[in-house]
DNA sequence: CCACCTCAG
DNA sequence: CCTGAGGTG
């Protein structure tokens, strides 16, 4: 009885799984994920944005925001295209409604068959060639199949324990996916990672995939991951983190010896919600680690070394909430930074700040071109 | 009926307070705090210390700390004795038994009766001029006339609402104490600050002394805090260290204008129990603010920019906690540390951690030596 | 396993 | 006031 208020198959976005049906009953799942080479009829993206637009006629519009080319990028080249990465915590659907307790934004704001549009529109109007996303739990029903029909490979992480699970109405637990453009990359590897502390699992997971970039042939390898929550666990991340970059690393001196060996090492971006402000050991753990992280989003400061005043905005029965706990980690020596999208001021979040009727999560969305730095000369 | 234990009159202890009813009975308190001049019976503290080792018999030896110089320390110069510093949050007695759950502790290592012999033998050991506690939940009946008997001066201000009181058998609020030497320094002014974050009084306090020095004339003004403890109450935190800072500043320039215009600022000294890492906001905001002050303990690393590596270590149902929380705060323009007491290694305080049977409280205690820099020289 | 509440010390 | 323990979605 409730799947059918999950599959989101109500009166007012009757166009957008129209348009999904098509894609969907012309190539099953299977097929999607197996014959790669197989031209499928895709869903238009253009299209399908009006009818997210369309369905969000009665919400106040998303405000604007400025792609900004960080002072001093090198301008780029030709055939080595921009590579658009977006990371983004959608705020899983349970949470919002169950108990997150986001107390100035109204129950209605957060139904899914109109917020799910939000998330949508978001994702269609920068279509990003690589999307790394946290907190999903429509991942089966809505993202999976619809980025399919766009022409997107999907995979997707569930936490092994879901705080999702514990909420009446839940549609399954929440967890990281990350997505690419078939088009653009094609998959050597993945890895379906749980990240331990001091030896022992934790409720916190990761996933890393090693593309080839169709056109370059040049490798890229990309990873999501959420980190634990909360004051008090400051530990527990920066274990976690130090689990992660560990298995990053076994991974990327993997693959690097594969093909070609020591010709600088692979190009690694690593998105995240790591629920750490930039002050905490976590953070310090990534931007000095020994795969030569940089922060992408501290290039849209005048310093270039400051960090974004807030990712994160909200207000819970504890109090106003603000704070900087997202990342796209690149490694600098390998690609450079072209364009960010830049955060949205107080004004547009607005005095009940986030999740509102104009922004689906709580969290902003990060996005960025990188491009590929010039291959590293060869000396013999 | 419970005072006969709260004062410590135990069989075990009855030749402490032998000692001490004899000074207590031919000077009463009034007189103590208005007489200074009148040279009373002291106790004599390696009297005291003796009765402490005796009663202290059944337990391990406490663990032998060297005392440090540091590297390139100026030697000191004739007239101008080191002043010697501790720095210790002793753990209320109420908390310690009632609810701080240190797992790995036998209750019976916190009883009253002895515990509190361990903490008058490691101030006795040391002898330090001025001394600044925290969680001083047995001022008047152990600590005041004990001091007092051993020619320290003492100030004590408690929490407007202490977590002591909600215990069972509490001995009354824990709070700050500061005491110092009378034959060493003359009292020339004392604040008693409630700390306020963000216009709002907090439940967090400290003493500010400003001292005159007999032998030099020369003024010092010492302070002593206990922050808000615990993780989520970073930015209150903060908030209290601006307010002290503020109201240190205000008061160090009060009694500088008072005797002689711009000869140089009054050296100050700031002892706390922060409850911050030095990662905290707190921390930088202390480190930079306009009072020039540095951390004497940052003397100890190799490169005199660390912190040591903990000043608390227990273990909790939560599980262990290791962390850098208590401080000395100096003025490095008109003070400099001689001396500092090397931290206990983790083979010292065991594999228990703390508070155990060999010492009385889960933070270590600091102390260093500091000495006056030669006057600014005058100009005009 | 997570975030809230409430309850007692 | 403050903090752990215990219950609920």
């Amino acid at each position: 009885p409730s799947s059918v208020c999950a599959m989101g198959g109500t009166s007012s976005n009757s166009r957008l799984f129209g348009t999904l049906a098509q894609s969907l009953s012309s190539a099953p799942l299977g097929q999607i994920e197996l014959d790669l080479d197989h031209n499928l009829a895709e869903t238009d993206p253009d299209q399908l944005l009006r009818e997210c637009e369309e369905s969000l006629q009665r919400r106040p519009a998303r405000p604007h925001r400025d792609l900004v080319v960080p002072t001093g990028a090198v301008p780029r080249r030709q055939h080595n295209p921009a590579i658009r990465i977006m990371q983004w915590n959608i705020l899983a659907q349970a949470l919002g409604e169950g108990k997150d307790g986001f107390i100035r934004c109204p129950l209605d704001a957060l139904n899914w068959p109109e917020r799910k549009y939000l998330i949508l529109e978001e994702i269609l109007t920068y279509l990003p060639d690589i999307l790394c996303l946290q907190e999903v739990d429509h991942y089966y029903d809505t993202f999976q199949p619809i980025m399919a029909s766009l022409g997107y490979h999907g995979t997707f992480l569930a936490k092994p324990w879901s705080p999702c699970l514990d909420i009446e109405q839940n549609n399954g637990p929440d967890g990281c996916a990350l997505f690419f453009r078939r088009s653009r990359f094609s998959l050597q590897a993945t890895e379906r990672l749980r990240l331990s502390a001091m030896m022992l699992p934790t409720n916190q997971v990761a996933i890393v995939q090693m593309l080839t970039c169709r056109p370059t042939g040049r490798r890229l390898c990309v990873a999501v991951t959420h980190l634990k929550a909360r004051s008090g666990w400051e530990r527990l991340r920066s274990a976690q983190g130090a689990d992660f970059l560990q298995k990053l690393q076994r991974m990327i001196s993997q693959n690097g010896g594969q093909r070609r060996a020591m010709s600088g090492s692979i190009p690694l971006v690593v998105c995240g919600d790591f629920n750490a402000e930039p002050t905490e050991d976590v953070y310090k753990r990534f931007s000095s680690s020994p795969l030569g992280l940089s922060s992408a989003y501290k290039l849209l400061s005048s310093d270039k070394q400051t960090e974004p005043a807030y990712t994160t905005w909200k207000i819970r029965p504890s109090g106003e909430c603000r704070s900087t706990l997202d990342y796209i980690w690149y490694t600098g020596d390998s690609l450079s930074v072209e364009q960010l999208l830049d955060i949205p001021t107080e004004e547009q979040i607005g005095p009940d700040r986030l999740p509102s009727y104009h922004y689906p999560s709580d969290h902003i969305s990060l996005l960025c071109d990188v491009c590929f730095r010039e291959e590293p000369h060869r000396l013999m």
